[in-house]
DNA sequence: AATAAAACTGACCATATGGTCAAAAACCGT
DNA sequence: ACGGTTTTTGACCATATGGTCAGTTTTATT
């Protein structure tokens, strides 16, 4: 965008010094961080660039230097939030292994409901609101990812190491518990007297989902060390 | 808050109902069906008055007639979902084959995220964005019925008839395996060639979840008949 | 220091929205 | 037919919102 200029910074020492300066950087990481926690509270139609602006500490007119449209906004939200949801699919990687490569997977999709809560809502209400962002998102790289990782679980089938499941439906019981540890983070909450899950809880409930799907497909439950 | 005359309880829908006028009857249903599909596709910030009411095909002051504010309309559509929860809260029964009464409860939660898949979504969304209408339930309906499902649960631990699982969160499992298929519906149809779950599909869902749930505990896989 | 370019923001605007109201229309018992 | 009551709705209003812009301040360059 601002590359026009001809000049060449001589202090190129710094670790990601692409051509955003510092200020740049740290007011577009506030308005996103805050764009972020309040379409996750309020819906996309909910939230206001004025709230936005506020959480983030800048006026109105500030955010909408950086990001001309609410839209534009979310939808840069949105693309962080599916570049956190391609970095957990890498580890549904092709291994021999069936209890292994899922128990990662379970494990990497928990760490991001605990780390990512908001960005997995806004997700979420993305997709029951129709997608209206992100329908791309889901006829191609979901898809195809999707197929990807059928082809694997079929084969652990064919080779007799799990279940004949419906690999889909196995699938979305992965995403549907993992993520529900994000999405309704507040009912889990409010059945815990209020209080967050403690490390411990959430290892056991991660503990939980593993093994009642490790089972579930005819696994041996992993000894716990 | 009311409209005039004393509060009438609109649970236990009659087919003839005696004390609403037809036409009035007609009218509130348009309304309500219509509110529950804005809400559910735009969120109660996107959904306007406007919009309801021609989804409704009313003019906007008649749904300002029949309901005050956005709000009141809101919750009225809240309410009537919160019935439906407990009408498939009531099939999970304390008897005494934890396979049957599982299966039972996770077949309910299906039937009822096929067949009122709006009404899930605005629920997840309403928990999503910190449950500002719906806390009062989650602190006292969900969780005694809640409590008194772990108690079950546990019973059936000490009875040895299945594994030594955490009760929370194997309920928190069966309800967001089941409630995926609402709230998600839109992504699994986009993952099944755009079209939604026919009706064998849709059983093979419910054996998958019910199977791997089953199993998961430790309790043998009901013969396919 | 001088100049240009980039960053910032208070004030403003057009539009959309929730909600009101008065008057018209339909209904109803007599 | 008649008077009263309930429904219905077009027109209207106050407010909030997304977005703009002109003018100011800061930063970089020479």
């Amino acid at each position: 965008m601002d590359s026009g200029k001809s000049g060449v910074s001589e202090s190129a020492v710094n670790c990601q010094p692409e051509k955003k300066s510092k200020p740049r950087q740290k007011n577009e990481e506030a308005i996103l961080s805050a764009a972020e926690k309040v379409f996750a509270e309020l819906g996309f139609a909910g939230a206001t660039t004025n709230l936005i602006a506020q959480h983030a500490g800048v006026p109105k007119a500030t955010l909408h230097y950086y990001f001309q449209t609410k839209e534009e906004l979310y939808r840069t939200v949105v693309k962080k939030i599916f570049a956190i949801w391609l970095q957990a699919a890498e580890t549904f990687d092709d291994c021999d292994d069936p209890a292994d490569a899922l128990a990662r997977y379970i494990r990497a999709k928990m760490n991001i409901s605990r780390e990512h809560s908001l960005g997995s809502k806004i997700w979420a209400q993305e997709i029951m609101q129709g997608a209206p962002q992100i329908q791309d998102f889901l006829d191609q790289t979901l898809k195809s990812w999707t197929a990807s990782r059928v082809k694997i679980i079929k084969r652990w089938i064919t080779e007799g190491k799990i279940d004949p499941i419906n690999p889909d439906y196995l699938l979305y019981m992965i995403w549907s518990a993992t993520q529900h540890h994000a999405d309704f983070v507040h009912q889990i909450n409010s059945l815990n007297d209020g209080q967050p899950l403690s490390d411990e809880q959430f290892e056991e409930a991660l503990q939980t989902i593993t093994n009642i799907i490790l089972r579930g497909i005819g696994l041996p439950v992993k000894p716990v060390d």
